[in-house]
DNA sequence: AGAGCATTTTCACAATATGAAAAACGTAAC
DNA sequence: GTTACGTTTTTCATATTGTGAAAATGCTCT
């Protein structure tokens, strides 16, 4: 999993019984529990449907949907609009969700640099990681301008058709690469959209070359994206720092200058939480 | 529960059996998946335990706990770290709970204003909501000055040593004012927190004269806060909007000018949401 | 009034969650 | 190397408790 298979200098504290499978967690898991998960999860993505659509929907009994919604809502973990008669997701799942972002140093290290950047390049900008093979965007300084690019943190995107997934593309090994892509078409947004493997290869050898990414209008048209990878301890690209505006303002000619920023706020960032700033590979 | 109690315009589109109880959501809970998101929350506040800590201090059995781990751990709501063999809220715990933020438009109407409001006083802009008794922080645009007081969206806050609480409860009918404050201690943060009910009564009855509140050092020494109510179309208080800095530059003599602004984007934010600007009662 | 509809509750049954204890396994000490 | 220890998994017998079908309850609309 670690990029580095010698030197082992890492503390690997682990006691009693290893985790070898990712296999056998089907073993050891509540399934009650998983189906009230799976409502949770469907209803945070269908927000606003009654009880009888959800139900439906699902392919689930209406009563033991009711029963899941009542007990995540007496936690607050799920809301109930008495006059709509419908679900929502509920204050406490933000409380809980925004506990994710205390979890690593990574955000806090990021805003003063996130600032920064913006500063300095009058552009949005983001910080984004990799989860289960999409660009997942966790925190954000916004341009003072007026049309802006807009990813709230917490969206969720293709790796492949942006420019923080692309630079953490490049950064991970053909293994890793297979990997993070499997099961994940190519889905076309634009006519810029790179929708073939061996095209996304090529301008991954490219995106590596140079140091970072360009998202040219591959996911919404008239907006361009500059890219960097932030590097861990272990070398490995953990996060992705970019700045995004328009085409009117992100222009061709603008690429060098704003490149160099990012890249210059990316390698603080590898820096403050330790990391290397020179990449491993090649 | 909502302020008005006649000229029941609002249209009940309620079908079915009504929910009266609150006494029998118990009823229908599920233990089991209760007792599992009580490991949850636990986790997210308390995070980066062994399996061992967490059962021991949460009275369960290591295995039961493990099974509701490994099964969130299935899809992402937690995590598992090999090296330190401890666990962690999961970045889809964080996607979901970003999706609150989508229910209301509350957050995407407030932005453009709270970007304002940072830019006409140039200290940090806030905005809040009451949630159990606590404010909970949903959004925020930050000063451009180097010092700067933070609350991270998803952070909650006592209301009785906050701003946007006190405005929030300045517009609360005395039973409304008591249930939420039920059970709150009022904790002194510091030698200016309001510490008893009859004081914070004649301060809000002042909120109220006024038509902002202001957090004068009450949660943290050094910071001062200006926060107005935001009303929804039934002229209930929702949310609040607050700007806070220190007090060297929200000094005594810029209140008058801060809660002008503050006053302005809150019955802005009031209308962008079909709510009333005027107050309803009083 | 009465039909229609969506939400709750009831009920009987078996699926399945549970905890104690044993097994598996890594770490640290000898 | 080998043993002792601590922590995590798994096993297993048990009954707790989750489940769905169907009935009941209220609401709205005609």
């Amino acid at each position: 999993m670690k990029s580095q298979n010698n030197d082992d200098s890492s503390p690997r504290r682990a006691r009693g019984r290893p985790r070898d499978w990712e296999d056998k967690t089907a073993q050891n898991t509540i399934k009650s529990l998983d189906r009230a998960m799976e409502v949770f999860e469907f209803l945070s993505e269908a927000q606003g449907k009654a009880l009888t659509v959800i139900s439906a929907e699902m392919g689930q009994s209406p009563a033991t949907v009711y029963r899941v919604l009542v007990t995540l809502e007496g936690r607050g973990l799920v809301e109930f609009d008495p006059v709509e008669q419908v679900w929502h997701i509920g204050p406490q799942a933000f409380v809980i969700g925004a506990r994710f972002l205390r979890r690593t140093s990574l955000v806090d290290c990021a805003r003063p640099l996130l600032r920064k950047l913006m500063e300095e390049t009058g552009e949005t900008a983001n910080l984004g990681i990799e989860k289960e093979g999409s660009v997942l965007f966790l925190s954000q300084v916004e341009t003072y301008a007026n049309i802006r690019a807009f990813f709230p943190p917490g969206t969720l995107s293709p790796m492949h058709a942006s420019g923080i997934g692309k630079a953490l593309l490049a950064e991970m090994d053909d293994a890793r690469l297979t990997r993070t892509l499997q099961g994940k078409p190519f889905e076309a947004f634009t006519e810029f959209t790179i929708t073939d493997l061996a095209a996304l290869r090529d301008n991954l050898a490219e995106v590596r070359r140079a140091g970072f990414a360009i998202d040219g209008e591959e996911k919404n048209l008239g907006m361009r994206c500059i890219a960097a990878p932030v590097f861990d301890v272990n070398g490995e690209a953990v996060a992705g720092i970019s700045v995004s505006g328009p085409t009117s303002r992100v222009g061709t000619n603008d690429i060098e200058r704003l490149s160099g920023s990012v890249m210059e706020a990316a390698q603080a960032l590898s820096l403050a939480i330790g990391g290397q700033v020179t990449r491993p590979r090649t």
